[in-house]
DNA sequence: CTGAAAGCGCTTACAG
DNA sequence: CTGAAAGCGCTTACAG
């Protein structure tokens, strides 16, 4: 019943193991009898090939390596879920495996990269981050990577990127914001991250002013964005709509909005970014910025086959997002 | 700048493999000064041993593979990446590594953990799902399996259990209902699960009968819950409390309450389970049952590790709940 | 179409 | 304390 290895399998058919190797994976001539008879006899007899044995030998482990740097409980945020879902099943249809990297400290997370990469445990690097970090990028070793982010980066020949055009997404936000009357909007999130400048340019061109006062800086947890909520939400002119960076911050926003007592959308109306599973269930549904994740995944593993055939100088992939509207923007008639 | 393997590493040292190979794993006699100069030359000359070599030779991946059967989007739900992320922590903590398996089709889910265990990619399976399925483990290779679930399944000497016992918090949300003057009482969730006998049980304990017409099967996924809720919420004599499954059936809860204009906990008490990352954060902050996701990770990793040293019919380990009191809880007189 | 043999990069008895 | 050599289980030129 032990794990029964190429030469024992092969000998109990009276072969060889160079055909049974071919005869298994396709590659050079075998007869399709002898193929056959082999394929069939796996199964029979329990030989499957030592994973271990293949990787040393083709010089490639088949895996790609997918973490969140500058992230804190990656999964926390059911954004990162919904990424990970969708490149695991993207990974698996191009014969391709994934490794996760869930650590928590940055430090730890980091290491845990270098290792994969210098033990060659995967053969290519996938991080998703805003603003991919010219510095991480260095320190980390120079192994096929693709950045998901907001901006494309340029800097290494053995980075590809897939760039996440926040744009259209987030214009929508701000323009059914304005269309609904609002003046005084406000923001909760990463204010180093280019969503709040689109954000704040789009509101410009609408004519309205995203002032200092209403912006306030949020990791990513709702306990944050309940915190940054409070403070906009307590001011004297408060705003009558915010934007909230990530599903996640909208969740913290609502549990503000509640213990302030102010209903959403009467009083306060909120659009999140992500489109996370949850989105559709919160009370009242959250509307919210929606992203492709099966496209990310897609065009992020088409990236690394490439890199890994030696292709360089990649063009940056865009992919760009759209508002789905549900139940959480009134106007401001109600709220002023 | 290309990957150098031991070979030439131990050369441009003028030593043997062997003796790099005995100074970087500690094991063997090795003198001090020469284990020192191997490992501070490791960093400058950038050797780091092939991980498919010594996977190779030392017959072990190191790596486990972590699952959760009859799940479809298993990270959706937040209580799965609570408990993959103390997974992969505490097996970095003793040197192993995670797989985790976000497959979403069943059929595709246990082919990738046949794969794994058959390709000895892992060296021990760990199953996360409510009630073991025998089936399910005879149809998995005999690889070390442990088992998290809510009772012990004793069939296989190559199966370990880490229970969780359900009992105590379940008790604690039956009783406290009651003490809150709860008599018309709700479960939605999986109804094969042994949580709704626990819950009728305590119930019963109390004096109350869980109606038939008050419990609704449901996945837990938030759209499942709310539908469910709406059933139950719908009735001529509705329940005044309900008891969720987990934390994403009760967030669909509350979007069915806030659907048809019932106040939590004014008119509708909530209680969950699993007490996941975001439950503080809801409005108003969910009480529910909380899991020691690091307690259950370090049995879990502890198990494996003593089913690799060939050690069998290891007793189940026992995990106990406990109710975390928020603001879902409120009085029936009001409700009434 | 098939087989014998070399080699992937390590570790570990076995000698010394 | 250290080295030469065998071997882990495959794949892939190289012959035939």
């Amino acid at each position: 019943m032990a794990n029964m290895n190429i030469k024992d399998f092969a000998e109990s058919l009276g072969i060889s193991t160079a055909t049974v190797s071919r005869a298994i994976h396709g590659s050079g001539r075998v007869s399709a009898a002898t193929r056959e008879r082999v394929l069939k006899s796996m199964d029979e007899l329990g030989f499957t090939p030592n994973l271990h044995a293949q990787q040393l030998v083709r010089g490639r482990s088949g895996m790609v390596g997918l973490a969140f740097p500058e992230q804190g409980k990656v999964l926390a945020d059911l954004f990162f879920a919904a990424l990970a879902h969708a490149m695991q099943q993207e990974l698996q249809d191009n014969n391709l495996g994934l490794m996760l990297n869930l650590m928590e400290r940055e430090e730890s997370q980091e290491n845990l990269l270098k290792q994969w990469a210098c033990s060659q445990a995967v053969d290519a690097l996938v991080l998703v981050t805003g603003t991919p970090s010219a510095s991480l990028l260095a320190r980390l070793p120079q192994v096929p990577t693709v950045v998901i982010g907001h901006a494309a980066c340029h800097q290494f020949p053995h980075v590809a990127c897939v760039v996440l055009d926040l744009e259209q997404g987030i214009r929508s936000v701000a323009r059914l914001f304005v269309e609904h009357g609002h003046s005084s909007i406000g923001y909760i999130g990463n204010t180093d991250d280019s969503a709040l400048a689109v954000f704040r340019t789009s509101l410009a061109d609408a004519g309205i002013t995203l002032k200092a006062c209403n912006v306030a800086a949020s990791g990513s947890h709702p306990s944050e964005g309940s915190m940054a909520a409070m403070r906009l939400l307590q001011q004297a002119n408060r705003p009558t709509a915010i934007f909230a960076r990530t599903d996640m911050i909208a969740m913290g926003i609502f549990h503000a909005a509640s213990a302030l007592n102010l209903a959403i959308p009467g009083d306060l109306s909120v659009a999140g970014h992500d489109d996370i599973d949850l989105a559709s269930w919160t009370a009242p549904p959250l509307s919210t910025v929606q992203i492709n994740y099966k496209s990310i995944a897609s065009h992020t593993v088409a990236l690394i086959k490439r890199l890994l055939s030696d292709h360089h100088q990649l063009e940056p992939v865009h992919i760009s997002t759209s508002l789905v509207v549900r139940e959480t923007i009134g106007s401001s008639s109600t709220a002023a």
